[in-house]
DNA sequence: GTGATTTAAG
DNA sequence: CTTAAATCAC
């Protein structure tokens, strides 16, 4: 017999009613224990709540708004919302946090849309970078008075390695991989030590996308990004096991532009 | 060997870009010399041309707008753009009148898409209403001088007999069925004794329904109204020899709320 | 390019 | 309920 293990997903699924079939073979062929999901672009009573109780994920918790942003951590193990953290300051709904009550008892999941931040990468004439900035200094003070075991994971929108973009030069003035977002995040990353699991597990340079623009996906030119994260408290990044990017949902029938990324641990 | 014939279908397709397959299907499996859509709901350099070429229907007469209206004669047979009368006299897409040159020579085919009216059937409070009268008078005048075998067909927005509704009384006051609508059509009727082939093959008081709103379609109550009609030249009507109802269409994935209507004449 | 929303129209 | 368009955000 194996070892207890907590696998935990982490998707923006870009309108969780519309890949609601997506989200349940993804489900079905992955089975992880914890998924988060961001961008569900709903209401949290439009949630589809019943599909994920019939696949058993049946512990949920979620913020949502109309249209736009909104998080939710669908669970098999039991769980206790434990904090939404407005960091945009403005009521967006871009986090939720749990914690795990069942296997991994005690871990805490913060799930987080980060902002896109417009597309000048100027504070003045664009106040979204601005805001996506504010956003991360906010997460930095916060992630200073962290005190238990913690996994932070989502939509960070901003691929902070080299290898991270399929042209680093050329995307130094695009929103997303602007030196200036690189070095905020990085301070958010010092702030607690956060180790981020997937360069853990697939180190740099190794390719490692989880995006890839609508735009210029049929291109066919691999112009990916890494823009979504897990990353772990220190304690808890030394019982993960590993981590896999969930890249061929990319190719399903009217996809979303991020695909999943898995982690997994030891308990 | 049989005689030769001749057969047009009219159909308000509610968007022809939307639902060329279903198109294709009903030309492939009924095969009508002439098919008369409204509703295409395209400009005309967005119409699917292609498709009904390669479905055999390479003559095509159309006149199209952003949105919304517009109609199309697609044919077999070849044909002459003869006409586009603006009845709304706004330039609304609404009419377009062919000469048949083959088979048929000489027969001229109208096809029209009559306004729908609007909801209140009051000139003063709803402008539409009056436009859509103003319009039957525009056809009366026009009627009047008619020298020419000719079909005119299409979704007329009108239920004109007690039994074109599912409830007459309960429809009195409900736009397509109200008397002033009624009266105006039956002027348009007497203008030129067109021969309303629905009611000639299927004699009043048998159900001839051609539409049922999307609103209430799902409730199984069979709230139809016979819209789209089929009127002759006397001449004309003296050669048809069968009309049928294509009802089953509406239970199509995704339809259109109307339903094709064809007319067989003997050449 | 894709999705949600709103509006206009049916 | 259904469609197209326009808007906005990503």
């Amino acid at each position: 017999m194996s070892a207890p293990t907590l696998s935990v997903a982490s998707w923006n699924i870009n309108s969780v009613r519309l890949r609601m079939p997506q989200v349940a073979r993804f489900l079905t062929e992955n089975a992880p224990d914890v998924l988060c999901l961001q961008e569900i672009k709903c209401q949290e009573h439009l949630f589809p709540r019943q599909a994920f109780i019939d696949l058993g994920y049946e512990h949920i918790a979620l913020t949502g708004q109309k249209g736009y942003h909104g998080v939710a951590t669908v669970s098999r193990i039991p769980l206790r919302e434990y904090a939404r953290h407005d960091w945009q300051d403005n009521g967006e709904a871009r986090h939720v946090g749990v914690e795990l009550l069942g296997p991994g008892e005690g871990v805490i999941l913060e799930n987080v849309y980060i902002p896109a931040g417009g597309d000048l990468p100027d504070r003045e004439k664009n106040p979204k970078f601005g805001q996506k900035l504010d956003f991360l200094e906010r997460m930095t003070r916060w992630s200073e008075g962290i005190e238990r075991p913690t996994l932070l994971v989502g939509d960070f929108n901003i691929a902070p390695l080299d290898c991270d973009v399929y042209d680093h030069k050329a995307l130094l003035k695009v929103v997303s991989h602007t030196p200036i977002e690189v070095e905020t995040l990085g301070r958010l990353q010092a702030a607690h030590d956060w180790v981020d699991l997937g360069r853990k597990h697939i180190p740099a340079p190794e390719r490692n996308y989880t995006w890839w623009s609508y735009r210029t996906y049929w291109q066919g030119k691999d112009r990916g990004r890494r823009l979504d994260h897990m990353w772990a408290s220190p304690d808890l990044a030394a019982n993960s096991t590993g981590h896999k990017i969930a890249e061929h949902t990319r190719e399903w029938e009217k996809p979303s532009d991020h695909v999943p990324i898995i982690s997994e641990f030891a308990l």
